[in-house]
DNA sequence: TTTT
DNA sequence: TTTT
């Protein structure tokens, strides 16, 4: 799986536990939803926070290790691949959503900031 | 506008040519689709392809760039930012959809491949 | 400046102080060295670290903001491009060094690792 | 290998033909130095080409596959770590080189650049 | 030493 | 739903 074709590097910080689900075959799958704060300042001069919320996705070894390393508030640096995937909601309606399948994360904690 | 915090990195095939809209005050913007296609091996050795398609919007310089040179089949390599909104579909529902704004975009034409 | 042609995405620790010059034009240089520590596993399962010195040098604001903010041991994440230049030394020989011109940093304090 | 702590992209031409070594182990190795062309337009507003060299190092399959696919004038993207060695140059004196060892490339060919 |  |  090519890091060069599809790659996303978010830094952030965890809105929530991380969800942990454990399947028959051993395989672990995680969740957290993490935001990304950045600010600037726009034509009349304020200062602008633009937050966004990013759901990611881990298996596996990085899904063990986000059960074990993460909770609520901790900032993570993560890279990952995008992936999109449709499902059928609870109106029987077909719908989308984006996630970030994490290929690896370092928790950070982001001391001052420019 | 922090590319430490929130970068995304694709390359891939335009699935339709670029819509492009004009606002009073001269500002531009076009969104493109983009498929990323990675192939790999599964467990039994089969070769699988993985298709992504991802939703792009360019605004300014990027999106008379877009306009000017891309087409549909076109291949492109880009860099930005994801980016997530809420809408409001057909029939009063709160949707959300995840985009990337691109900052950057290469035309490429990938000849052969790995 | 193109971030898709040229672009080296760090996570390392200061060696020592930023070493700052200021020129007539107002315009400031800084210049950093920092190491980042990959740890991996060898065919014999040792646990082996990889130690890089990488040389980073900062011009204008981003030289500023290393100057305030950046100290001997703290930990940063920087986007930048790789550069190389050669020079005369004091043997009247032509050398070549490889530098990092960065584009943005953040001071980042690595909490735990994986 | 983290990507998170040292990562180098570049899109750029071959200045030769790949140099390819074996080994007896049946390692092999190939050497590549590739060229990144950007262009801006300076205060002035004259348009200005900054050129980076930039040597390139490739293991095992990316070796093989740089043998088969690569030759001089070629473009590709490639994403790799940044490693600095020291050598004794003929004379007796310690050197430093900073080279890319390439995780990964892509043969494209830029048909039109912004 | 490349390329546009 | 986080953080500064």
């Amino acid at each position: 799986m090519s890091t060069l074709k599809n790659s996303v590097r978010l830094v952030g910080n965890l809105g929530m536990d991380p969800e942990v689900k454990s399947f028959d075959n051993n395989r672990k799958l995680a969740k957290i939803s993490i935001a990304t704060n950045e600010t600037y300042k726009n034509d009349k001069g304020e200062r602008i926070t633009d937050t966004q919320w990013h759901n990611l996705v881990l298996w596996g070894v990085q899904a063990k290790l986000a059960e074990d390393l993460l909770k609520k508030g901790d900032e993570i640096a993560v890279e990952g691949k995008l992936s999109s995937r449709s499902y059928v909601d609870k109106d029987g309606n077909k719908r989308y959503m984006t996630e970030v399948v994490v290929n690896e994360f370092l928790k950070v904690g982001l001391k001052k900031q420019q």
